[in-house]
Order: C-alpha cells, then sequence, then structure tokens
DNA sequence: CTGCTTCCCGACCGATCGGTCGGTTCCAAT
DNA sequence: ATTGGAACCGACCGATCGGTCGGGAAGCAG
C-alpha cells in the first residue's frame, strides 16, 4: 500500500478532476463526521465541491461507498493476522504483537476502520461487515486465551471477557486519534500493549517493539 | 396499590397504556439497535404498539427524547464521582475506584450510557452531551495522573494517553454487555480495573472490590 | 474537423422523513 | 350522569431523502 496512485497536480481550476479514491476518502470523513445515516449525498456532494449526480457517476449507490470503506477496512485488520510475528513464537509474545499490529493498522487505516466499528447492521452491506468483524474477533480471543493460558499462574481475569476488554481499548483509539495531531502510532501501540498486559504501571519488560524502537517503517 | 393494566377489549385488543418512563425505554431501545439518525419515529412507535402521534403527546420532539436519555446516562456517570471511595483516601485506591464505578454505572443504566457514547454533536443536544461528557473525562483524567505519579517507579506510558486507553476499554463495555446474558456487573468491573491497573495477568491485590465481593447490592 | 470517452451538472422523481391537526376513547372524580 | 384531561389515532403537510436522466464541456485520437 505504500505505492501510490498517478500524482496528478491538478490545480485549483474550474474542474476538480475527482477519482473514486479521493472522493472515497472525502466521503468517509463526513460519514465519521456526522455518521452514515445522518449524512446525505448532497453533504459529501459539498465537502467534495461537486454535485450529488456526479457522486453517483463514480458509485453507484451510498451504500456501496460503504461498501468499499469498509472493506478496506477489514482488509487491513485481516492483514495483521498474516504478520510473521503473528503467526509464530510464544503465545503470549503473538499476543502483544496482534495487539500493537491491530492499533497500528487502526491508526493506519484509521477513517475506514472507524467507519467499520460504526455500523450498526441497518443494510446487508453492514451486516455483512459486522459478520466478517465477528470473525476477526474469534481469532484474536483465540490468542488471548492462548496467552493467558501460558504464564504458571492462572489468569487473572476470564479470557473470552479480557478479550473483549482489550481489543475494546484498541478500538476506542478511533474515538480520539487525529494523526496530524496525536502521539506516533507507535508509542499509542506500544502504550496499549503496555497498559493490556502488564497494566498502568508495568511489570514485565515489553517484547513486542524493542525491534521497532527505532524502526517505525519496520513492519509495513 | 399502584393502577394497574386493566385488559379491555376494544375490538382490537388491549390498550398498552404508556408512560413517558416506559416510552423511553421502548425509544432508547430501537435508538442503540438501528442507531439515532437511523431510526424513524415510525418505527419506534411500531415497538411501542402504537402511533406516532401518541409519541409526540409524551414528547415534542425526537430530540427531546435523545435529550432525556442522555441527561440520565451523564447523571449516572458523575454520580461515580460523589461517592465516598472516589472522594477520598489515596490516589491509587480512589483510581480503582472510579474505574470500577464508571463500569457499573455503564451497567446499571446500559442503554443511556450507550446512547450517550454515539452521540455525533449534529445537533445542539448532541453538542451539549458531549461537552458535559467531555468534563466527565478531564474530571477522571486528573485522577489518573495523581495515580499514575503516586508509585515511586514513574509510570510507564503518558497519563493523559493512559486516561484514554482506560477508559476506551471501560466506555466498550457498552458494545457487548447484555444483562440478561453477560457476567456479573462486579466482576466485569472488576475485571477492568485489574486489566487497566495491574494487567493481564495482574500484580498487585485488587483494592476496590474486597468490601463488595459479598455485598453486591452495597453502593447503590 | 469529427468522434469517443470521461467528468460533470441542473432539473427532476417517488419515497420517506419529522412533525401537526382535529377528533375519539377511556377513566377517575365529581 | 357529566365532565375534564390523559392517552390515543388516521390523515395529512412541507421538507428532505437517495437516486435518475438528458445533456454540456473538456481532453484525446483519428
Amino acid at each position: 500500500m505504500a505505492g501510490n496512485r498517478t500524482l496528478r497536480v491538478t490545480g485549483l481550476g474550474p474542474r476538480p478532476k475527482h477519482d473514486a479514491q479521493s472522493l472515497l476518502a472525502v466521503a468517509v470523513e463526513v460519514f465519521n463526521r456526522r455518521g452514515y445515516d445522518g449524512t446525505s449525498m448532497a453533504e459529501v456532494a459539498r465537502a467534495a465541491g461537486i454535485t450529488k449526480s456526479t457522486i453517483y457517476h463514480h458509485f453507484s449507490s451510498k451504500e456501496q461507498i460503504l461498501r468499499v470503506a469498509v472493506t478496506r477496512a477489514l482488509d487491513g485488520l485481516f492483514a495483521v493476522l498474516e504478520e510473521p510475528g503473528v503467526k509464530t513464537g510464544p503465545a503470549e509474545q503473538r499476543l502483544r504483537h496482534v495487539v500493537a499490529g491491530t492499533a497500528l493498522a487502526l491508526t493506519r487505516e484509521l477513517p475506514y476502520v472507524t467507519l467499520l466499528l460504526r455500523v450498526r447492521g441497518n443494510t446487508p452491506t453492514e451486516e455483512w461487515a459486522m459478520v466478517r468483524r465477528r470473525e476477526f474477533d474469534r481469532l484474536v480471543a483465540a490468542m488471548v486465551a492462548d496467552a493467558a493460558g501460558a504464564r504458571g499462574t492462572r489468569p487473572a481475569v476470564d479470557p473470552r471477557l479480557a478479550t473483549r476488554l482489550i481489543f475494546g481499548m484498541v478500538n476506542s483509539i478511533t474515538e480520539w486519534y487525529r494523526p496530524e495531531r496525536s502521539e506516533d502510532p507507535w508509542q499509542v501501540a506500544r502504550a496499549v500493549s503496555q497498559i493490556a498486559l502488564d497494566g498502568l504501571w508495568g511489570s514485565a519488560s515489553g517484547g513486542v517493539d524493542s525491534q521497532h524502537s527505532g524502526d517505525h517503517q519496520g513492519a509495513n
């Protein structure tokens, strides 16, 4: 995803020349600010500087915009599970990786994941998005269970409950994170796995980002 | 005794006799299931078994229903800050109390807090709700900062970041908690403060609920 | 130039939205 | 038996919703 599209310097002429990609970004931004149902297509058009009809030249429906957006978010999340550090190694290490990796994916695809986390299942598209999201949650819950049982001492809380709480914390990043104003994504990811696994003050040595502390592009 | 529901046959069936309170509960349930903007007044009416007009006999507008609901949620949250265990004692103990207490308030007023946490500021009422919510967050952030600095060692993460993550975890309870199906509220509250302050495996003795472990009605 | 494609617009559509209105039914108190 | 008010309803309203349609302007190839 690092390589970008054709960089076309479109001057501020009378004709903006939108493509589907940039239009999607504008639409998702408005959806997140006003809510999907609370956003009219006229508002999206105004935010993009075009008319409503033009949107329907690029997308077939409002729901399709949502579908494309949440697909991008889901792809970003599932990609975390394919990273080498998540698929191999001790259970605790893998959990640290998936927690930090999910937090990173959240910041990287922030608007799309934000939209995904807010769908309520009103349409078939939203329903499908929720199904895939639950599938992701299930895969991750198994890793928490593994890690919780890995130590000699029994886990202090029920693994399923811990999964919900930990990834509730991770997902809450979308409520406040702003890439231009907030902390470095790696710092956020480190803080998340720190608090979730070691508590507010910390007890164990964080093992996931020691390899990344000075290498912020390593896993992408 | 109080007026009961008399079965009356008027050709089509009994007349439900709603009051504003029960109608509010129905409306909030639908709002949470379909989203506030995604819910039409006709849907609320159908869920309540009455017509749209009757709703406007009890409430002046859709927005007023929202206002009453989020007010109830905010009252429940601010009441936590007035509890004795939150206002006195060592900083760490106070933080454990406020984390667990907020989690308990969430489960107690679940539908109303759920609605509160989802408002996006589209109307003056929503804007006002977000202002009060931010005020609550500020008060709580100060307690996290106190507690984080209370131990001999410096905190492992920035207190403001920790506040957002911890209360992001607490608020995420609304995403999955169902009173009839889920864990005991006290168990959830204990798990939250456990993970947030001691990590997944735990290191310190939980100090907040030792007084409540066998007394689930004690605080309210 | 013509012809084709891409991008875009103003005008318009049926459906649905939140909300209103005039009037009816029920019940408790008089 | 009458009355007053709370609860309720069917019909309706202007506005806005997501979406459609026919056509205009720009860029490129021949």
